[in-house]
RNA sequence: GCGCCCGUAGCUCAGCGGAUAGAGCAGCUGCCUUCUAAGCAGUUGGCCGCAGGUUCGAAUCCUGCCGGGCGCACCA
């Protein structure tokens, strides 16, 4: 049991004895203490009594003895917490010997959909999917460390009008030159060259038409060409997630065709709820507290005027088959935030419908913008979106010249290893460690630098570490993400700067049970970098090395344990984290 | 017009009901014969957009303004 819950546990008998019902002690951390506990406070307006006054008598009742070395009652009415060493030692070799560092495993495991990145075929993949792609990527590691069913969802946009331009340009150029030019990843080459015959040329732009049609008809030679395209820009998404380190893989590639057939049957179950309405030759839902321009309720176009089915109708085929063939309880829309509204209409349409009921339920996890330095969206010099393979070059590129001139010593190998996990790492960590819902600033020197709250610096604490494993003459006991349990000396902390780290890695299980709820990830990365600072201090203020045996014992148990929360932090937000650097 | 997101130090961001609002950068000061100075320690800097309200207590909750961004019927 943590010891924020231990210490509430203890308070909440001595505060209900004093206050005659149940009452929640409050335990917080404290900057005045290890911890405070703020009950009396609320407690004193119920009681008709001065907060200091029902602090005491709770300490007074309260039994801490074998939990704290000092309580006090402090300023208007806190009580403040001291942790007893032995007990900080405990816990810290209870931390050490579990495998999952104190996160408890999901209590009910459930089948959990994530839906993320979400790229274009025949599209490249520029700074619009970084964000789908990197947070539903940690979403995807955290649930499924914590023991849930989880299903990659890759709803690529694979159907729809563009594709009798793309295949009619793709016919043009010849398949093999196409195919060609496609996998060495130049699809904006490509995707233009069809946009400007088709913007310039009325008879391609007949065959294009034509060409949607036979598509849509099922054409076996259309198919064909379309499946080639499909796969080689499959082939090409799975190199940059490669290359970025996300764990998407041809499997999980669920594009929107594949609801093609399940659309006729999905609208013939809406109408027959009696849920669809003809508008204007359009069959649409009217979802309950819609409200569009001048007060008209909103609909979702199910199916549009001129018989076709639009990406709500796609969106309607998905949940449904999500929820009752794949049985998922849980499903998570990595979107951006301005398809808030879009989305909501969904969940409210697929809960009329009775596809979503509880305890199923579904969760847009929206996110903001990236911005270039000027404060708008990013963009390249030319005005146009970012290639995502540009930005990861350019991440890689500068994360490699960075190791050289820091640590002119690692031999070339090494600095391309070290280049690749900072450079991706920092661009994740930068992304990760915002607010989801905000906006952020791209800015590389801030990403990459050594100080503040970026991946840098939580990999160089992790490395500093792995360099004190070299110079003790053996490796740490933990290798993988997870690690195992190190040798099994007994932690004894005692210096103030132990203690600090020593409270913070124990930190490490709450915050992944709140992410796992709220999928906020920059809280992970916020205690990840409260590790890395309190190591930082340690590593200053506590010789591992040259200590007496028994103290230089503890502290590599420590080190260890520091070595892999970080480590295992950093690869559930898809970081890597280098031995050297 | 309606709805959603956001206004916190010069800059980039945490904090989202509790004690004097915290980091990093930028600025100023110290610390490398000692486990990676890619570090640490110190310091300067804030009517938490504005105004009401709820509360013992509000950056945090409610209401109304102001400012910025984004959505709102047949493109995804």
């Amino acid at each position: 049991m943590s010891l924020k819950n231990l210490l509430t546990e203890r308070l909440s008998q001595a505060f209900a004895a004093v206050a005659g019902e149940p009452v929640d002690p409050v335990v917080r951390r404290s900057r005045h203490a290890d911890f405070q506990a703020e009950g009396a406070l609320a407690l004193a307006h119920r009681l008709g009594r001065p907060p200091r006054e029902i602090a005491a008598e709770v300490l007074d009742r309260a039994v801490l003895t074998d939990l704290c070395s000092a309580v006090q009652v402090s300023g208007p009415g806190f009580v403040n917490l001291t942790v007893a060493g032995g007990l900080l030692d405990a816990q810290l070799c209870g931390m050490a010997a579990d495998a999952r560092l104190g996160a408890a495993p999901a209590g009910r495991p459930e089948t959990v959909l994530v839906d993320y990145s979400g790229p274009n075929v025949a599209k490249e993949m520029h700074v619009g999917h970084l964000r789908s792609t990197i947070i539903g990527d940690a979403t995807v590691r955290l649930l499924d460390w914590l023991g849930h069913r989880v299903i990659r969802a890759n709803h690529l946009g694979d159907w729809g009008t563009p594709f009798g331009m793309l295949i009619e340009h793709l016919r043009d150029l010849g398949e093999s030159s196409a195919a060609h030019e496609l996998s060495i990843g130049d699809l904006d080459s490509f995707y233009k060259g069809a946009r400007v015959k088709f913007d310039a040329d009325e008879a391609f732009r007949q065959r294009a038409r034509q060409r949607v049609v036979a598509l849509q008809g099922g054409d076996p030679e259309t198919l064909r060409l379309w499946r080639l395209l499909v796969a080689e820009s499959e082939s090409y998404f799975l190199a940059v997630y490669d290359r970025l380190g996300v764990v998407l893989t041809r499997q999980d590639f669920v594009g929107e065709s594949y609801y093609n057939e399940l659309l006729g049957p999905v609208t013939d179950e809406l109408d027959r709820l009696d849920l669809l309405t003809d508008s204007g030759d359009a069959a649409c839902v009217f979802p309950a507290g819609f409200l569009g321009r001048d007060d008209e309720p909103l609909p979702l176009i199910v199916r549009k005027r001129d018989g076709g089915y639009g990406y709500p109708a796609t969106d309607l085929a998905a949940i449904r088959y999500r929820l009752q063939d794949l049985g998922a309880t849980r499903l998570l829309y990595v979107v951006g935030l301005p398809q808030r509204q879009h989305f909501e209409m969904v969940y409210a349409v697929a809960r009329q419908a009775g596809w979503l009921r509880p305890p199923a339920r579904a969760e847009h996890i929206g996110f903001g913008l990236v911005l270039g330095p000027d404060g708008r969206k990013l963009a390249s010099r030319a005005g146009d979106s970012v290639k995502l393979v540009s930005l990861l070059d350019e991440a890689v590129g500068r994360a490699g010249a960075l190791a050289r001139q820091k640590n002119p010593d690692l031999d070339p190998a090494t600095v391309a290893e070290v280049a690749r996990a900072v450079g991706i790492g920092a661009v994740k960590y930068a992304d990760l460690s915002n607010d989801r819902s905000r906006d952020y600033v791209f800015d590389w020197d801030r990403m990459l630098a050594l100080n503040g709250n970026t991946a840098p610096y939580l990999q160089y604490a992790h490395a500093r570490i792995q360099s004190i494993f070299r110079r003790a003459g053996g490796t740490p006991a933990s290798g993988g993400p997870t690690g195992s349990a190190p040798a099994g000396d007994s932690i004894s902390v005692t210096e103030p700067a132990e203690r600090a780290l020593a409270l913070e890695l124990l930190n490490f299980g709450a915050v992944i049970g709140i992410v796992e709820q709220n999928l906020e990830f920059h809280r992970l990365a916020g205690h990840l970098h409260a590790v890395a600072v309190a190591f930082n201090g340690f590593f200053e203020h506590c010789p591992v090395l040259r200590a007496d045996r028994e103290v230089r014992n503890s502290r590599l148990a420590l080190c260890d344990l520091t070595a892999r929360v970080l480590r295992q932090g950093l690869y559930l937000l898809g970081i890597a984290a280098p031995n050297r650097m």
